[in-house]
DNA sequence: CTATAATATGAGTAATTACTCATATTTATT
DNA sequence: AATAAATATGAGTAATTACTCATATTATAG
């Protein structure tokens, strides 16, 4: 029988435990990202991490908390990618800012497909609720951003609404083109920059 | 090891074996959308159809193909339900025929949720290729229905391209606001008419 | 320097699970 | 009815895996 506590058994104290947190998570990244859910265990993302098992279930009672650490530190990679990738548009040009943003979601697609399609499904059969809302808290800066910089495209558009409409969209179609058995990496992209600008100013 | 053949084993030839081939499927189907993934076996499979083990494993040469099966089939259960939605369509109304669809996908989603996530993570993992291809064979009918019905607002879209984005996002779109602790479903509704409407009017 | 707390180890265990096979039962054929 | 072919059974097995615990090592405090 599994635990039912989902949150971290201790906060690493010292340097070395800071170390052996991080290294666990992300040896559960890179597994999953090269095989997916199948054959995911605890045994060899500690493997993986250099670390025993021991030390895993040190700081996370279960394997389920270590999911959903993994999709904590996923949500807030993404945020930070995107943030980042938000400072740095061009100003007026909205249909070249969408443009960047979709080669943002699809560099991330390429690197971590596999993890994130494992980290949606996982996320809809733990119970964790409000507590992770990957798509509201990343698409909602996003738009923060974006408004700021385009309002007369943008104003018109609910923030709280369009915050997580958007960010769905543009990983669905992006996932849609690049999945196939010869990715079509063009049609991708210029899909999702379609489908965003017609969100946006069709509405 | 896991074999690698994917095909079924044997085609069930008497009207009893097609009975445990379609139970075992349907309780495949049902273990996957009460629990996802997470204790999906074989045993259990067999045990939720009322047969044996070694009745799926007659039919089945390994859990893949088990899987490759119950993807196939459920593609082809939502190729059927939309092509039978479309099918009733009101003339000149498109965005009445949308929201139609809308609700269409919306029904699915509410039964068969974790299924459907499942399925993407499996499509994703397995070595399938172009065999199964969900949005291609689903969207492209639906879209043939759409331009004949409204040829019009529809005949300069490419029906090729369209006929995958289009599902991706509507899909996407709906997952988003019926996942959340507190659905939001009359949002996801308005959400994914604007976001198919958009598409289509402003490309 | 000593004592105590923090961190790390990894062999071991009980539970789970993919899959087999010898045998039994049901259906089709002649 | 007799034989063969198809289908079904389920206990059993080897492999996998989540998780524990007694012990060892390293860091910090007094």
């Amino acid at each position: 029988m599994r635990k039912s506590a989902l949150k971290p058994r201790k906060s690493p104290a010292q340097g070395r435990a800071q170390a052996t947190y991080d290294a666990i998570l992300e040896a559960a990244a890179q597994l999953l990202s090269r095989q997916g859910l199948a054959g995911f265990n605890t045994n060899a993302v500690a493997a993986r991490a250099g670390v025993s098992v021991g030390s895993l279930y040190q700081y996370f009672p279960n394997k389920d908390a270590l999911m959903v650490a993994l999709i904590q530190r996923q949500q807030k990679r993404q945020q930070d990618t995107v943030t980042a990738s938000v400072a740095v548009l061009p100003e007026g040009d909205l249909e070249g800012a969408v443009r960047l943003i979709v080669r943002a979601a699809m560099r991330h697609h390429r690197d971590d497909s596999l993890l994130a399609s494992a980290i949606d499904h996982e996320e809809a059969r733990l119970p964790i609720g409000d507590l992770l809302d990957g798509y509201l808290v990343q698409g909602g800066a996003v738009l923060a951003h974006l408004m700021a910089r385009y309002p007369q495209a943008l104003g018109k558009l609910n923030p709280k609404i369009a915050g997580r409409t958007l960010p769905a969209m543009i990983r669905a179609v992006v996932d849609s083109w690049s999945n196939l058995p010869v990715p079509q990496l063009d049609i991708a992209e210029d899909e999702a920059v379609r489908a965003v600008l017609g969100y946006i100013r069709c509405s």
